[in-house]
DNA sequence: CTGTTAGCGCCTTCAA
DNA sequence: TTGAAGGCGCTAACAG
């Protein structure tokens, strides 16, 4: 392939290159109308597509973000993704969007790839695993935005879920419907991430809070191989739960492949309700009653924020943002 | 921030620009150890950074590639995406990913956009609207993947499934299971599009072999939206369908939302088939049936021929490559 | 209104 | 074994 580059446009043209690069980007104020044809119509019979990269390296700016997501096997990462995409859309900035797959390693070296591509900003939802690196980013001033997930060490802007909340209206809702041995799983607590935390917090203060006993055979945080184990030891006592808040779309798929193993009927059995609203939540036979996280606000919010803080690289105080969840009672509870 | 360089390091290593290059390129067959120690050091204490944009423009190369679906809410698609990024991933290809979201004006922007960024080549799922652009890129003999659907009028090697056989499968499987009068629910076949058409067609034919009659009422392919529409003028007949097979995975949740509405037992009332396999096909009450595609080898064939193109910049022969469908029988028929 | 000049950060001969 | 020079394609002053 040839390659057409701006000086063969311009001696097309019968211009400089400067002037064909004024043209590119729409600074015609000052340009005679027939110049301007000359240059179109060059451009048109070459094919000539500016080369980004070229661009990108004199003016130190590629017009592009990163988006470095924990687990994109989440509903929730997705969609928020998503949003993010779109709101970058509208903004003319690209979006390269990397999963870590739950490894700090990985984290690491997209970020240290996207970095080296010049991205001008980064949306993580942090692994969490690996503080040295945010931390220098941050002292950096790189612009930085975190999703989800708190990272205590640092003060980046981050945006996530008001999580004891989701399990507070959760609770609420049981007991309201007269529940009262309410079980709580979730995936591993090992790493401390933020959401899963929090939601088992909120899940312990709910309880307190209507004077329900906390059973401790009743709550888990364990990985997703070995949920089908616990909720087996869960429902195996003498005095089983009548109620489970499962605190991810991921816990709440290894629950439902319990439940179907051990053919316990929703709600009869027990009562279902997860975090995090799924795909088929719909369409499951009893249809799923789910906290929901409003996903694109916060996906929005996120673009936008590091949109800004790309603009204005004055370090800005930064801040934790909650968004509240929102109820979805159907038929599983 | 500093934005540390070449020059800087070199500087502070005593030694030439070109030197430091050669080291970061792993040139040091001829490097005194001393030196590769200085640079080493300097380039550790001044935190420096390759500029990937600025490397990428004097080798004519990204090492990255894009990838352009056409619609990224199949399953199937992301699924082929992982099996892309993990093997460009070995290769040490970056990928960017962009959404069509079946809209041919925006692949048409996408595929513009990378490559602008020089990208090295693309993986299209195409949506069927852009054939210029696909001959263009075509003619200049750059590097091009297509995958999932046909293009007839390129010569673009394309990798997708063997459709037909998909629909004989499980064509077979409901006859074999006393099945008579079997539907067949798509999405819309407006742009003809390949495995929507070829699926049909082999539900088609797969009917004749086993000398069923065809009935119109029983088969259709219209927009999502209207799918439930669809499904229930095939249900209301005197003689309604026995069986059903959803085309594709979007086809599928349109009809359990349907199955679901009009309170008809699965496979009681009607057997359920579909073509992809779904995150719920498991956990689904009854566990569906489906014909499912190779996607982690579709995807690491379409990865692995691109980069050969890539490489060896020779026009090959283009030809299409048709992974065989696996039948999982479950509890839906 | 248009052209000249000087880089952006890196890699690649070619000499030394 | 290392360095100097030139250039990748484009943009950004500054002249003219």
């Amino acid at each position: 392939m040839k390659a057409v580059t701006m000086a063969d446009v311009a001696k097309k043209a019968n211009v400089s290159k400067s002037t064909v690069s004024q043209y590119i980007n729409n600074r015609y104020q000052y340009m005679s109308s027939e110049t301007k044809e000359r240059i179109e119509l060059a451009i048109k019979e070459l094919n000539y597509r500016p080369n980004y990269i070229a661009r990108s390296l004199t003016r130190k700016k590629t017009s592009t973000i990163g988006v470095v997501v924990a687990n994109i096997l989440h509903t929730f990462s997705t969609q928020v993704i998503r949003a993010i995409e779109d709101a970058c859309h509208t903004a003319n900035v690209h979006v390269i969007v990397c999963n870590a797959d739950d490894n700090p390693k990985k984290e690491r070296n997209y970020i240290e790839m996207l970095r080296a591509k010049q991205v001008d900003g980064l949306i993580i939802f942090p692994t969490g695993g690996n503080i040295d690196l945010y931390k220098k980013m941050d002292k950096e001033a790189y612009p930085l935005v975190f999703v989800d997930r708190i990272v205590e060490e640092t003060n980046v802007s981050t945006i996530l879920l008001d999580n004891m909340k989701a399990s507070e209206i959760l609770v609420d809702h049981l007991v309201a419907n007269g529940y009262k041995r309410i079980a709580f799983i979730t995936s591993s607590l090992e790493r401390r991430i933020t959401p899963r935390v929090e939601r088992l917090e909120g899940y312990k203060k709910s309880l307190s809070k209507h004077s329900l006993p906390l059973n401790d055979c009743y709550y888990a945080g364990v990985k997703k191989e070995e949920i089908g184990n616990e909720l087996e030891k869960m429902f195996s006592h003498s005095n089983p739960p009548d109620s489970l808040i499962c605190g991810n779309d991921l816990a709440l798929l290894e629950a439902l492949k319990f439940l179907k193993e051990k053919e316990l009927q929703v709600p009869a059995d027990v009562a279902l309700v997860s975090i995090d609203e799924v795909p088929y939540s719909e369409i499951f036979d009893p249809a799923l009653t789910i906290a929901s996280q409003p996903a694109f606000e916060i996906g929005k919010h996120a673009a936008e924020l590091l949109l800004e803080k790309v603009t204005n690289k004055e370090k800005k105080a930064n801040k934790i943002i909650r968004y509240s969840p929102t109820l979805i009672v159907r038929k599983s509870t």
